[in-house]
RNA sequence: GCCAAGGUGGCAGAGUCUGGUCAGACGCAGCGGCCUGCAGAGCCGCCCAACGCCGGUUCAAAUCCGGCCCUUGGCUCCA
């Protein structure tokens, strides 16, 4: 049984293969603004994709590039005090974006190249381009001639003569062909570009970005030129994996096959995968439409694992409604998963836990969820599938604790239980990257202690037939964030 | 206008490559039951019902072919 992914460039499902190492190049984000939970989608997925190479055996090689050179953080500087230059805003954005990916559980990449760092391949890779004849240079700047590269449209099925001219009326004039494009640009960030993208008022100091020097004019690199010059660095002139947004298609993937594999004359790409856009309330979820989620806000709202398992519920090459329901239902999937968990691993430390007895039908459950999983995993990442998989051994935990729960003289199977606390923590934490158990810090500790005490308290009550005093302590708990739920052998509870 | 991805039950979301075994699994919402002082959690059962529209091919179409409608994304550096 092996991988199957959706290859856009193929335009269809392949079997996925690789010697022992994969590299993985994902384009990351601009560093303008707080990262939202469409760019954590990508990330999600990427990281989702890389646990599950890493499952199967692959050394994988994951990089992810920070643009740091933008005309957006350009158009920034001087919103704050501390923004006097276009490196501040950059190192303020990058900084969010690193706890952001942090706060959501990403294993780490092995680089997170910028382009700030990168200038130098960048010319190189340009330069090159030149000189095999791909690229002119034109008023200072430089473009990729896109008639000299024959397979120019072939990952997103555009055809040179129908494509509408890019680019502003001025730099269309210094090129070849409407749909050329440019590699490097001579001059820092254009006044109008400062303002059409500024959030404040510039007045009549209107910022040009950072500029370099370089053999045709002192300027930017060009939009597009960056991932190539960068993946190739750190990754070699073939990826096993290229990923990105579905919006990045055309023309930044499409560009980016152009330059390297003219550079290089080798395939860019293995593989292409693109993750579909997260779709909130019909709408794309952007800065630039204001209806925007950041990833921190997320976090604060719903947690992690709530945001995981909200990912999980489509498949990567889908689009994702988020919804209020969406969300709801994501929080209700992980709650079932968590508390079946914490019920396994609680019945396993109790003494009713016993090495002889034996539940068939569990240990048939833990092993048909394994062989479930897998398969939904290598059946192109359905994550929906594989949470299925777990959670259809939530079923068979909670019925195997119900059954023993209600007859006094059974026993847990303790064998069964481990391997179901096992399965839970190496497919649902280390492939889908959720994160079981409470916090264990001195805080929550006391806190767990004051619980208790006002648990003894309500049970008094109850057992003095006070129930309308008992229910009222349990809701003063849940206002404050512990959810009680009373059981066979007393009350237990979990912090929100 | 051109390119791309989609349109499946109340919601969400698989299946389309390889026509019949699947209109599947899981979850949410809803209904009934067990349990419970009540609630929650958990368990069991139910949920009559959906393949955008029109035509074609076929013994057989969600699936293949043609046309149309609609949504989203891209073609202005946006994951």
């Amino acid at each position: 049984m092996s991988l199957v992914v959706t290859d856009t460039l193929e335009d269809e499902r392949v079997e996925f293969t690789a010697d022992g190492d994969v590299t993985l190049y994902v384009c990351g984000l601009t560093v303008s603004d707080d990262p939202h939970l469409g760019h954590a989608r990508l990330w999600f997925h990427a990281d989702v994709l890389h646990r599950w190479l890493d499952y199967l055996g692959y050394d994988v090689r994951h990089v992810e590039n920070v643009t740091d050179v933008n005309e957006k953080i350009t158009a920034r500087v001087g919103e704050r005090d501390e923004w006097t230059a276009e490196r501040d805003v950059a190192e303020t954005f990058t900084a969010t974006t690193f706890d952001a990916m942090r706060g959501l559980n990403l294993l780490r990449a092995e680089v997170y190249p910028r382009v700030t760092e990168h200038v130098p391949e960048i010319r190189d890779l340009v330069e090159t381009l030149i000189e095999k004849g791909y690229a002119y240079e034109s008023g200072g700047s430089v473009y990729f001639d896109v008639t000299s590269f024959d397979d120019y449209g072939k990952l997103s099925n555009q055809d040179i003569d129908e494509l509408e001219a890019q680019g502003e009326p001025d730099e269309r004039s210094e090129k070849r062909n409407p749909s050329d494009f440019a590699l490097w640009k001579a001059d820092g960030v254009s006044e109008t570009a400062a303002r059409e993208h500024a959030k404040h008022d510039h007045g009549d100091a209107v910022p040009t970005g950072e500029t370099w020097e370089s053999p045709w004019s002192e300027g930017r690199p060009g939009w597009h030129v960056e991932c190539s010059a960068m993946s190739t660095t750190h990754l070699g002139d073939t990826l096993d994996i290229h990923m990105g947004g579905r919006d990045l298609v055309f023309p930044h993937h499409e560009n980016e096959i152009a330059q390297s594999e003219a550079a290089t004359g080798e395939t860019f790409a293995r593989h292409w995968l693109h993750v579909g856009l997260l779709a909130m309330e019909g709408e794309k979820m952007s800065s630039s439409i204001g209806n925007f989620w950041t990833v921190p806000d997320a976090l604060d709202e719903l947690g992690v694992n709530a945001i995981r398992t909200f990912y999980a519920g489509a498949a990567y090459r889908s689009e994702q409604a988020l919804t209020e329901e969406t969300i709801a239902e994501a929080e209700e999937r992980w709650e079932r998963l968590s508390r079946t968990y914490d019920r396994a691993v609680e019945a396993l430390d109790s003494t009713e836990s016993r090495a002889k007895a034996e539940d068939g039908d569990l240990r048939e459950a833990v092993a048909t969820a394994r062989g479930d999983f897998a398969a939904a995993m290598n059946d192109d990442l359905n994550l929906r599938e594989a949470t299925a998989a777990l959670l259809d051994l939530t079923d068979a935990v909670n019925r195997h604790v119900d059954a023993v729960d209600d007859e006094s003289d059974a026993a847990y199977d303790y064998r069964a239980l481990h391997d179901a606390v096992a399965a839970f923590e190496t497919l649902a934490g280390d492939v889908l990257g959720l994160q079981f158990g409470s916090a264990t810090d001195g805080d929550v500790d006391l806190a767990g202690e004051l619980v208790d005490l006002v648990l003894d308290v309500r049970e008094a009550e109850r057992e003095a037939g006070n129930y309308g005093r008992a229910d009222d302590l349990r809701d003063a708990l849940r206002d404050v964030g512990v959810e009680i739920e009373d059981g066979p052998d007393g009350a237990t509870y979990r912090f929100e």
